[in-house]
DNA sequence: TTGATTTAAGCGGTTAACCGGATAAATAGA
DNA sequence: TCTATTTATCCGGTTAACCGCTTAAATCAA
C-alpha cells in the first residue's frame, strides 16, 4: 500500500496540483509555459515536471530546445480516476479558473509575439525575441 | 488551492490510508483496535487519528476510557469523492483484503474474551464494561 | 483517595520534501 | 567552431513530516 500512498503524495503539493490542472486544460505545454503562468523558478518547474514524469502522470516530447509535457493517464487506471476527482475539486475554485484564463493569455501572447518562431510556420517572423 | 493540496496530503501516508480503509469497513473503532490490527505504537495510532479528526475525516465519541472514531464525510463533499476512489484503489489489493480479515479476527477475539486482550492476563480480574 | 487503564500531547531526533541558485547537458543557429 | 537558449540536475540550506519515548489528562473502580 506504499505505492498508493505515494500516488496521493504526488498530489500533495500545490505546485503539482496547479501543473496537472493546467495540463488537463491544454493538450501540451512546455516548461517555460509553466514558468510563465505559475510565476515560479525554472528549477522548480522542471523539478516538479520530472517528478510527475517519473510517476507516470505525464509524458515528455522534445521539440528542439523545448521539452513538452502532456497528461498521460491510462483509461481505467487509478491515475485517471484521481485526475477526474482532481478536476471536479478544482473546477469550482476561482483561483483555478483564473489560472486557466491566465494560461490562455500567456499562450495567446506567445503565438502573437514571437515564440511562433519555435514553429517553422512563419519564416518572416523575427527569430527568437528576448523573454522578459 | 493550498487547502486542496492539504486534503491530498492527508492521504499521503500509509498508516492513515490503512486507518481510513479499516474505518470504511467498520462503523466504529477505538484507538486500541487500530493499535492491535496495524501493530503500531499507541502514540502513532493516536497521532494519526487526531490528524484525521482535525481534518474532518472522522468524528470522535468517548465511551468511558475508550475513544471511538468513525468516518465522517458529508454527502457530495470532496472527502466523500476521495474516499470512494480510495476504496476502489485499495479494494483489489491483497494487503488491503488481509487487513480487513485481520480486523475481523481482532474484533471477534475482543468480543469473545470480553476485552481480555486489553487487560492483564488475570482471568479473575474484574471485567470492564463490555462494548456494545 | 489511590491505582489502573486508555488516550492525547509534549519533547527531541531523524528523515524526507521542497526550494533557490549554480552548473551541466542538449539543441540550434551563426 | 562559438554562442545563445531551454531544460535537467546538482548542491546546500530550510522546513515540514514522522517517529518513539515519556508525561499529562481523563475515566472508572475499589
Amino acid at each position: 500500500m506504499k505505492t498508493e500512498a505515494r500516488l496521493f503524495k504526488s498530489l500533495a503539493d500545490e505546485t503539482r496540483l496547479k501543473i496537472l490542472w493546467l495540463l488537463s486544460g491544454a493538450d501540451e505545454l512546455c516548461v517555460c509555459d509553466i514558468i510563465d503562468v505559475l510565476g515560479i523558478t525554472q528549477s522548480k518547474a522542471s523539478r516538479h515536471l520530472r517528478y510527475l514524469y517519473h510517476l507516470g502522470w505525464v509524458t515528455d516530447r522534445r521539440e528542439g530546445l523545448w521539452m513538452n509535457y502532456r497528461l498521460s493517464v491510462a483509461a481505467g487506471s487509478n491515475g485517471e480516476k484521481l485526475l477526474k476527482i482532481l478536476k471536479e475539486i478544482l473546477a469550482p475554485l476561482p483561483a483555478a479558473q483564473a489560472l486557466r484564463r491566465h494560461l490562455e493569455r500567456c499562450l495567446e501572447a506567445k503565438r502573437q509575439s514571437d515564440c511562433a518562431g519555435r514553429l517553422p510556420a512563419d519564416p518572416m517572423a523575427p527569430q527568437r525575441l528576448p523573454k522578459p
